[in-house]
DNA sequence: CTGTTAGCGCTTTCAC
DNA sequence: GTGAAAGCGCTAACAG
């Protein structure tokens, strides 16, 4: 089927041994330079590539990261994979990509078949199903077997790795307070992903920068985004307010979306900010201002630092988080 | 580092040969039921796990397909790429996901790099400046090597492989026949995908539906979506049109918007459909009439395909070629 | 029934 | 300078 120039190969047409070869192209300074040239020549010639897997097995690296997010089609995570797999292939990593769809179950079965597909560690965000019934026997499976993971946004608090995360409750409270000084009064907080611990921070600091502006937070929480539409319009209908937070870009779009068919106006009757600056929020009309997680830089910075612990020889590593800064984008409703 | 047991510890440990352990952990009937058992409890103990990269290398199989996607961010490639996932671990396969960029250096690259790395074959979407440049001898050089490739959306006609295809230029047929059917006599095409196969077939099917119907398509065509936003709205400003087709998302969205910005209304003075049900046409306001690639069964089928190929032992293998019957979703603009 | 042997393709130590 | 040999973990043909 295919056939592969292999060490042994060259060996025999350049009457060498294996080794002889195998050290001449590595340009071993034990080979005579006429021979590391002969050897170069024929391998040029027949494009001959060492063979990754018999290496990968015995040097027991493969230059593969495994990465699991629960979701795809959730723009900010398509963002975290084009900056994961632009770094890491600039890096010289290959990733296999798994997406758990938000079940604890599939974390749990593809972890364990990427560790058993010998990658050199994992780039994780949890799922939410996971974050839910709270279960991390898996993580400390990994942990036990020392194989280095990097946990980005929807992490495992107590987990004993390195983490990228972002400043969720201070999103938040710049989202509250820009909205406060705007002369907002009435504001409220929607979101579909409530389970989620990032939700929870960023309620925890929309309700801290409500409190210090002396404004009491309206608040609805939808269990998915299934009834969206009809819960949000409902919703706006029946609640008087002057400015939305949306926990994650649908609610934001939807709200948009609502207010067009009540006849609000953005921003005049009502400010709209949402979280993660995805590809809704830039199309939208009027455009809405958003708070950029900045998910490719996020995602590259995983790999940076999954790839400093791999390669980083000495066995004692002390865990790290790194925090990426938000930035709330304004966008003129005009434009 | 990472411990892991082997055949050779289980056999030490149980006072068999490995080849013993090896054949009783297949249930091989040579062995007898006893050693079979005393050898699966020990393995279960331990969890063994057969070490991938050896079976690999002993059977030149993988269970690894190559990904080569030109893009994520565009979320026809992230849903493609999603129905890829799905299919491919319903299978038993791993995915290796490379996104060229478009870009044909990084296209061909990568291509060997996964092709060194053994995938057991290759599932395709050519990226933009592939089409452009028009070179294409890093698929003769897989054929020669008869890696199985199934290519999909972005094809090469040329290959002689499976492919799986979208019926592009029937889709656009349909759409202006509605347009025309709804009485609409000023039909626009705006796009920013011009320089792909995929465009001229939808154009060339906008055309030919056209004619039929005795009306002429007014047309607009940009190099990116870079400027997208002034260019459309300049074109729809200057230009007396009732209906616009866009033959990707980027256009649909931005015309919806231009169309608020001059006080047009949708549908009433402009009917819009775009290319792709993605993430902006359910999103938008008023909701775009779209239509639909099926974007994960197109990915699904395309590991199906590729699957059948990889395992299928018979070494004369015919290239077939599926195509995706799209679907225009209509959407009440009033919900 | 169980074990020995050879080999997948490569690296690396140790002889010559 | 070059080569023989062992071994990474596994499979499979062949002996006993």
């Amino acid at each position: 089927m295919r056939k592969k120039v292999t060490l042994k190969q060259l060996a025999r047409e350049l009457n060498l041994s294996i080794s002889t070869v195998s050290k001449s192209l590595k340009n071993d300074p034990e080979i005579s330079e006429k021979t590391i040239n002969r050897v170069h020549e024929l391998a040029q010639f027949y494009n001959y590539k060492p063979n990754a897997l018999a290496v990968s097995l015995k040097s027991n690296r493969t230059k593969t990261i495994g990465i699991l997010l629960p979701e795809i089609l959730n723009h900010f995570f398509a963002k975290a994979l084009n900056g994961i797999e632009k770094e890491a292939s600039a890096r010289g990593y290959k990733i296999l990509t798994c997406i758990t769809n938000e079940s604890y179950d599939k974390e749990v079965e593809y972890m364990e078949m990427l560790n058993h597909s010998s990658v050199d560690g994992f780039i994780i965000a949890l799922s939410e199903e996971t974050q839910i019934v709270n279960k991390y026997d898996h993580y400390e499976a990994l942990k036990r077997e020392k194989v280095p993971v990097v946990m980005f946004d929807r992490v495992w608090d107590q987990m004993d790795c390195d983490k990228v995360i972002v400043d969720d409750a201070e999103a938040s409270r710049n989202a509250i307070q820009y909205l406060a000084d705007s002369g907002c009064t009435n504001i409220a907080v929607i979101t579909t992903i409530g389970d989620l611990n990032v939700a929870k921070l960023r309620i925890e600091g929309a309700h801290q920068s409500a409190e210090k502006n002396g404004l009491l937070l309206k608040g609805l929480t939808l269990k998915n985004a299934t009834h969206a539409e009809e819960e949000i319009y409902n919703f706006l209908k029946n609640t008087a307010i002057d400015a939305v937070l949306g926990l994650d870009e649908t609610s934001a779009a939807v709200t948009i979306n609502s207010c067009h068919r009540l006849g609000y106006k953005i921003p005049e009757d009502v400010s709209v900010i949402g979280f993660s600056d995805g590809i809704l929020s830039k199309y939208s009309y009027p455009k809405l201002s958003s708070i950029s997680q900045h998910a490719e830089d996020l995602g590259a910075k995983a790999v940076t630092m999954l790839v400093d612990h791999i390669e980083n020889t000495k066995d004692s590593y002390t865990p790290r988080t790194e925090v990426i800064k938000t930035s709330l984008i304004l966008r003129d409703s005009t434009n």
